[in-house]
DNA sequence: CCGGCCTGTAAGAATTCGTTAGATTCTCGA
DNA sequence: TCGAGAATCTAACGAATTCTTACAGGCCGG
């Protein structure tokens, strides 16, 4: 509950990264996916507010996507399509997407319209919140604060929290550097793998894990990372 | 809801006609007026579901029109307008709408986006309110009083109070300092970036938070400003 | 005109977080 | 088992951002 979640699916690494940049500037958290099926890989275990879906993806029908999407989650739905003819518009909105925004778009409008989605509560999930036990853990992402099994309070900080959560979200599950710079917006740039590096280093100090013998955030060599331990969502 | 209510506010006849026609068709109820005043005196009988709104009125400016729409009534709403420029999107949107469609329009893509409208249910929009309880605390917009757990009243300034109220309206999310300074109608200057530490350092004093662990007003490193704590308006 | 309050500017301290670089660990083939 | 090379870890550094205190100008009532 403490930033809407919009989750951009399009197979343009830069579009993404613009979409984004100006999202998250609007207050919004974002993720971005390049493909159908990782996104739904994702919606296993988050439930994201508002969902901008470019329809000329190359591994499924967008249609068929944003259909299912409309019945199944709570979300509402952005298409952002090159298509311009009003008859791919209104099938667009006659299967359940909320809006419809042609490319080349602009920016500002983009961040205007997700915010009028958010705006009438459509997207309100009743359950979801923001803290989560783990190992006698418990993390609250609303406050920034992580307590220990004795219940002493210990803050972290936004970017550790970023990294947190991606775990949580996604327990006992490999989780890739390539995912993980999408999630949290890394730049393209290269040497983005060791600022991972030192954040991860930084969070498994703040969970006490022994450097030799990780129990909690394990590296996968070549690969990347694995959150053990039972996850709770509150 | 048996059949939705569409009003239709536009001053060309004709359009009028061809969208009820079409919405009728399509199994709404239509009302059009020609006049901003007219369509004003009915709503004080009748709550529409979606209000369809062309922003070429002769008699009164249309966006004023949204913008108290968007405040007291409960309706979707969706701008008509002939104004293709992006600005007038994003003000449209940003000042309530829920849609903008620019003429000349397809009429099945107004039906869709009115359907979309209605699928989504509309919003309860508060009014507005001049008192605020959080964590023990009372703030008192219309005296400019802040009253501490104890029933100890402290004077905040208006500067400061601007700031509370922003944080006030919209709690546990993100506040970035671009959107702080939209809100407080900070030019566009470099330096309106330490101002706003300084109000914010002055109304953290006041609210007696611990500089080095704040509760209730957090800042997000590079991105902004979070207030915790549960906001009740009255 | 004076004095108090409000508010922005300036400046130095403190914090966050990415970058660098050397150390360490891992994989794989000899 | 050993060694080379790649991947990862972490301590230390530094740039950027944010916090706080001090100060000055503006406004208003007296």
């Amino acid at each position: 509950m403490t930033q809407p979640l919009v989750t951009i699916l399009d197979d343009e690494p830069e579009i993404r990264q613009m979409l984004s940049d100006a999202l998250t500037e609007a207050g919004f958290r974002t993720m971005g996916f390049g493909r159908a099926t990782e996104f739904e890989a994702a919606l296993r275990t988050t439930a994201p507010d508002v969902c901008l879906v470019d329809l000329g993806l190359p591994d499924r029908d967008g249609l068929t996507l944003v259909h299912r999407l409309a019945l199944e989650s709570g979300a509402a739905i952005i298409i952002v399509s090159g298509r311009a003819q009003v008859q791919d518009r209104v099938t667009g909105l006659e299967l359940g997407a909320d809006d419809y925004i042609i490319k080349p778009f602009e920016l500002a409008e983009v961040v205007a319209r997700v915010r009028a989605r958010v705006r009438d509560g459509r997207t309100e999930r009743p359950g979801e919140s923001s803290t989560a036990t783990f190992e006698g853990w418990t993390a609250r992402f609303d406050r920034y604060v992580l307590e220990d099994a004795n219940g002493k309070e210990s803050a972290f900080s936004h970017a550790e929290g970023e990294v947190l959560r991606l775990f949580l979200e996604a327990p006992k599950r490999l989780i890739t550097r390539a995912q993980m710079q999408e999630q949290l917006g890394g730049a393209a740039g290269e040497s983005f793998d060791r600022a991972m590096d030192v954040r991860i280093s930084r969070l498994r100090t703040k969970l006490g894990e022994d450097p030799k013998n990780p129990k909690l955030i394990k590296t996968i060599y070549g690969a990347g990372y694995i959150f053990l331990g039972d996850v709770a969502w509150r």
